[in-house]
DNA sequence: CGGCTTTGACCCGCGC
DNA sequence: GCGCGGGTCAAAGCCG
């Protein structure tokens, strides 16, 4: 199978948002196309859970986080309701491979 | 005490 | 082969 891509764009001020799943950070990294907000990476905290997830910041409007989920989970939602930002897009969605991610 | 942050180092792929 | 950009590791410290 495939990794699944999945990417969110959210007017947020705080970077982290609880989507209804544990993460667990593992880095953070200045990135060339927006040196001043650093990009963090988090896992998944359940065991045997893959998920990964990246947060930066919009580089042409910092009021906006990015947010990308890489992979699906496979166990249950550790919540019972996922609580999404409002305003929230999709940037873009892949399955498999991808042509841009 | 156990799980999580933090942080620099390490690593890997790619282009020159 | 080397440098660069980006992704991950892992040791130490923090906090409940």
């Amino acid at each position: 199978m495939g990794i699944r891509v999945f990417a969110l764009r959210t007017r947020s001020e705080e970077d982290i948002m609880d989507d209804g799943f544990k993460w667990r950070k593992y880095g953070k990294k200045k990135i060339k196309s927006n040196p001043i907000y650093p990009r963090n990476y988090y896992r998944c905290s359940s065991r045997g859970c893959q998920v990964k997830k990246r947060v930066e910041r919009d580089r042409d409007d910092s009021s906006y986080v990015i947010t990308t989920y890489e992979g699906v989970h496979n166990h249950p939602t550790p919540r019972n309701h996922i609580t999404l930002p409002i305003n929230y897009w999709a940037l873009q969605q892949t399955s498999s491979h991808p042509p841009f991610y």
